[in-house]
DNA sequence: GGTGGGCGTGGCGATTCCGTGAACCCATGC
DNA sequence: GCATGGGTTCACGGAATCGCCACGCCCACC
């Protein structure tokens, strides 16, 4: 199956329509975390690659205008926001504070979805969203994009390279674990096969590093896993 | 956010809520021009420097929906909809079609402006940039007119095949995936009929590659989908 | 009623990607 | 020196994906 390459961020605290939203979006192929808490939710943000926040405005731990109104001072992430309210002030305060769209509960899987592909469909035409552009030696990858350039030549990735070097890119510096790799990636039932990874590494290397025997930035960390050095 | 000031088109037939929606808009210092039919419309957006569109869907000379469609193929103005139906078959055929936003009636000033100014936030859009006419290798694609050109010679392109490239040259640069060109072109049933696009990107190949088999800027990304290099 | 263009669909060879085993390298410790 | 464990590289078969050709249907237009 094709990788998803949105990747959906759902915020909100009760259970029955977290799953109700979750599903509605694997329907659609989306990639979706979920968080039940502000701080949460802030959490996932600030650690994951996200296209998209879903955010329902009554949480237990704290506001969630306030959240947008955080979150839009160091980032432009559209955010479409659920709630039980349907009164104008709170549309527009949510609207105000930096939401970008706003669905009041209840609300129907087909408009959901139909808004989600218009607010992400918007949002990557915009391209200060879209560029975190990261650099290292020669090279230059936009992950928003699935795009890698060598000396502004455009490298082949395949979509296991390119989800393994998107999670090592995201964590840079840090020293990522067989097992976590391997979950990510394939999944589960394969955190034991290390193999696959030595394998996987190597590629990228030999596509990334100028010495591909002498990397200087996917780094091995013996008997623990793998880390990328800017 | 303080720039020129912004110009936005009130497509509208009813009298009455024309003004109302002037009114609201002059409020909040927007330069504002009103048509009253689909015709008058389009030409006003072919004619005019706009930053946002307005649109009421039951229009008497045409169906809203189809202008937006075509409005999309050559023109990302932000659009948003106001209308009397509020039925979910509606909002979904308006926000796929192209739409932005949808808004059903009736509805506050309040919320209609929130919107307004969610909307031109989010999508600074130029509308400077946005030259009609593309070129690429020995092409020159003129999306309004709908017109393909070839060393000067026109090229024949079917609706469907046009349809395509107008989104993949909207989007030139950026991996569209095989989900996303399927719904935009064929709608959401057949968003896992992958084959369709094989045949109908191996015709623009064909005509619009100097080598086919060895394609220049109709690029591949296996597992993913498709990307446009000017 | 014939013709032709556009479209959907099936099929098949070619290409690309993936999993996996095997060989090799190298540091460490006995 | 030699065994061991981890790391790297290579090679190859199977699977998935892709490009391309061909056929038949539909419909608009003679």
């Amino acid at each position: 199956m094709t990788t998803a390459i949105n990747h959906i961020l759902v915020v909100e605290d009760e259970q029955h329509i977290r799953r109700f939203v979750r599903t509605a979006l694997e329907s659609e192929a989306y990639q979706v975390t979920e968080a039940g808490t502000c701080t949460q939710g802030l959490q996932d943000i600030r650690t994951q690659r996200l296209d998209m926040l879903i955010l329902d405005l009554g949480l237990p731990d704290g506001d969630g205008v306030q959240l947008i109104q955080t979150l839009r001072t160091w980032s432009k992430l559209p955010v479409l926001v659920l709630s039980a309210r349907s009164a104008d002030q709170d549309k527009i305060k949510a609207l105000d504070a930096g939401a970008d769209d706003y669905l009041s509960k209840p609300f129907s899987t087909g408009e959901l979805l139909a808004r989600v592909r218009a607010l992400l469909r918007r949002s990557q035409f915009n391209p200060e969203t879209a560029s975190p552009l990261i650099h290292f030696g020669d090279i230059e990858v936009d992950l928003s994009q699935r795009q890698v350039r060598r000396r502004g030549e455009a490298v082949r990735i395949t979509p296991i390279e390119f989800h393994l070097l998107s999670l090592l890119l995201l964590n840079a510096g840090r020293v990522m674990t067989h097992r976590h790799l391997l979950r990510e990636v394939w999944g589960s039932t394969y955190v034991e096969s290390n193999h696959y990874l030595r394998v996987y590494v190597g590629h990228l290397r030999q596509k990334l590093e100028d010495d591909p025997s002498q990397p200087r930035h996917l780094l091995t960390e013996t008997g623990i896993g793998y880390r990328f050095q800017l």
